[in-house]
DNA sequence: TTGAAAGCGCTAACAA
DNA sequence: TTGTTAGCGCTTTCAA
C-alpha cells in the first residue's frame, strides 16, 4: 500500500541511495535534488518503514523504560518527563513496568530489550548487581533515576540532605518523640533512596543529642496502606511520638489516617511531615520535601539521547536540589 | 556480536528456515530437531532481531497506546492494565503522551505509528473525527478506552448511571441544591464522558423534579486545581448549593479545599461525591462512584491482541459496571 | 554529488 | 518434515 523508498527513487529519477540521504538531511545532496526529494516524498504520501531502517542501520530510535510502577504519582511526572523528551526529538518509548519479583525476574532473564532499543533508563528501581550486569551486556547506554550505579548516567536528589530538613523541621519545632516511617522491605534493600532517608533520620536525631530508638521506626512500603498499617503499629508502641517523618507523601496519607482513626487529631497531638510534595499533598495540607520529578525524567532522557548521538561516557551524578514546604501538617509540640 | 540464526543453523546443521520454524514453536517441525535447535540457541545465547522479523514478516509485535496524560492516577491505572497483558503476551507497549493541543496536532500530522503497531489503544482522548480517520487508515486493530466509536473495539463504564447514582445519592439525602462540577470545556467537547455524566445529572434533577439551574454548574478541567476554582465560582454564587457533584474525583479534591478555605466544613456545610474512586478517595473520606479502571486497561489490550492474532471485527463496546462507595464527605441536608 | 550493489537477519512460498 | 530461494525496505560502502 504505502510508498517506498525505491517509489520515490523511480518517481524523482534518482537512486535509492540518494533518496535516503536527502530525506535523513546528509550533507552530500544538492540542494536542488534534495528539494524535489522531498517534494515528491511528501506527493507519495511517504513513511519510513522503521524495521527497514532499522535493520540495515542497526538504530533502533528506542528507548526502554524501565519502571517498578506505572501507576503512582512518582513515576507518572517521571515517566511524563521522560517522553516529553523522547517524543521531541523523535524517539519511541518501549514502557516496562516490573510490579512483582517474578516478573523482574522474567525480564532480566529473558531481556526483552536486547537488539530492540538505543538506550535504557531505570526509574527508581532498586537493581542488584547481577541485574545491572544483564543491562550493561545491552551494550547500550544506561540511565537510573533515583540512585547512583557505576556505568549508569545517574539523575537524583540529595535523599540525605532532604530528609534531614524534614526531621530538623521537627526538632526545631521542639518534637524530641519523632517516629520514621520507612520505605524499604528487605527486598529494596540494595537502593539507596530508602537507605539515605534512614541515615539521614538516624544522623540527625543523633547530632540534636537526641537519639534515635528502633522501636519509633516502622516500614510502610511507600504505599497509603502500607504508611497507615506502620503508624497504627507505632501508635501502639511504648511511647507515642509527637511527630512523624515518613519517607513519601503517600506513606504520609496513610498515616494522617491511622492518626485520625486512633481518635488523635494531625498536627494538634501528631506531627506528619511526608516526602515528594505529591499533587494532592497540598490538598491534604501536608509538610513535605520537595523534589522535582518530572525534571528528572527530562534530564536522564536529554542525557541518554546525547550519549546515543554523540556517544562518550556517562556524565557524573546530576543531584537536583530539594526544598522544605511548610504546611499546616507540623506545628510545635504541645505540652503533655 | 550476538548469534544469528544462521549460527544456530550451522550449529544444528539445519537450515535456517527450520530454526525459525522451531523457535517460533510452528507445528511442521519433528519434535527432536526442535529440542536440539532450542538447546543450542539457549548455548549460543541466541536472540532475535526483532527488525528483521519485523521486516520479513511485516508484524511489529507492537501496540501503541496514546493518552493526553501519564501522570494522572486514572491514566496510569489504565496504562498499568494495559501493559501487564501486553507483556505477557510478548508484546512491547510504545507510549505516546499527547497533553496538549499542539502535540496532538502534530502527532495525527505525522503519525508516528504508521507501520510500527499492530494495533493502537486510545485512552479516553477525545477524537476528532479527522483523527479517527488518520487511525482507521492505519489499517491496524483499534481501541478505545471511556468511549464509543466506530471502527474501534470500546471498553468503558455507563457515564450515566455512574454519574445518576452520585445524584440520586445527594437527592436521597435530602439535598435540593446540588451543584456541579464537569470536566470539559470546549477541548474535549466531542468526548462522551464529560458529556454523559453531565447529562445524568441534569436529567436527574430534572426526574426527582428539583430542575437544573444553570448557575449551580461550573467547569473544572479533571483538575484539582481546577476543581477548586470551580468551587469557589460556586460558593461565591447568589445560590450557595448544599451539595456538589464532581465529576472526577480530583477535582473534588479541589471543591473540598475551596469549601474549607471559605470556612465552610464537609460534610457539614457541603457535601461532595466524586467519581472514580482513586486511591486517596479514601483517605479523604470522600464518598464517590468507583469504575473498574485497570480493568479496562486489561480489557482493551486482551480484545486487541486477539484481533491481531486472529484477525475480525472488532465486538461490541463492553460496559463495565460502576458503583456508589458512601464515606464521609456526604450526610443529610441541614436545616439552615 | 550520485549510483551500483551488497547486505542487515529474518520469514514465507514453494519444492522436495 | 526440511531445504531452497527470494525477498522485506532500507543503509552503506565503494566507485564513478
Amino acid at each position: 500500500m504505502g510508498a517506498s523508498l525505491s517509489d520515490v527513487a523511480n518517481r524523482a529519477g534518482v537512486s535509492t541511495a540518494t533518496v535516503s540521504r536527502a530525506l535523513r538531511g546528509l550533507p552530500s545532496v544538492a540542494e536542488g535534488t534534495r528539494l524535489r526529494i522531498v517534494r515528491i516524498a511528501r506527493e507519495l504520501d511517504y513513511t519510513i518503514t522503521p524495521s527497514a531502517s532499522r535493520l540495515a542501520s542497526g538504530r533502533t530510535h528506542t528507548v526502554g523504560v524501565v519502571a517498578p510502577y506505572v501507576n503512582r504519582w512518582f513515576f507518572g511526572e517521571v515517566i511524563f518527563g521522560v517522553e516529553e523528551v523522547l517524543r521531541s526529538r523523535g524517539f519511541d518509548l518501549l514502557l516496562y513496568n516490573l510490579a512483582d519479583a517474578t516478573s523482574r525476574d522474567r525480564f532480566f532473564d529473558a531481556m526483552p530489550l536486547r537488539r530492540r532499543v538505543d538506550a535504557v533508563a531505570v526509574l527508581s528501581m532498586p537493581l542488584s548487581p547481577e541485574q545491572a550486569a544483564v543491562l550493561s551486556g545491552l551494550d547500550v547506554p544506561l540511565g537510573l533515576v533515583g540512585a547512583d550505579a557505576e556505568g549508569f548516567a545517574c539523575v537524583r536528589i540529595d535523599d540525605v540532605a532532604g530528609a534531614g530538613s524534614a526531621v530538623r523541621h521537627l526538632i526545631m519545632l521542639g518534637h524530641r518523640d519523632i517516629a520514621h516511617i520507612s520505605g524499604g522491605g528487605p527486598a529494596t534493600h540494595s537502593f539507596t533512596t530508602p537507605r539515605d532517608r534512614a541515615r539521614a533520620y538516624r544522623d540527625v536525631l543523633e547530632d540534636a543529642g537526641i537519639g534515635y530508638r528502633p522501636e519509633l521506626e516502622a516500614v510502610g512500603d511507600y504505599t497509603v496502606a502500607g504508611g497507615e498499617r506502620a503508624m497504627s503499629a507505632l501508635l501502639s508502641g511504648a511511647t507515642r511520638p509527637s511527630a512523624v517523618f515518613a519517607q513519601s507523601d503517600e506513606m504520609a496519607f496513610g498515616a494522617m489516617r491511622a492518626i485520625r482513626h486512633s481518635g488523635l487529631r494531625v498536627p494538634e497531638d501528631i506531627s506528619v511531615v511526608g516526602f515528594d510534595n505529591h499533587e494532592l499533598a497540598d490538598v491534604l495540607d501536608l509538610t513535605t520535601v520537595e523534589q522535582p520529578v518530572a525534571e528528572q525524567g527530562n534530564l536522564v532522557a536529554q542525557i541518554l539521547l546525547d550519549l546515543v548521538e554523540s556517544g562518550g561516557e556517562p556524565p557524573p551524578t546530576m543531584t537536583l536540589p530539594t526544598g522544605l514546604v511548610v504546611r499546616g501538617s507540623t506545628r510545635p509540640v504541645s505540652p503533655r
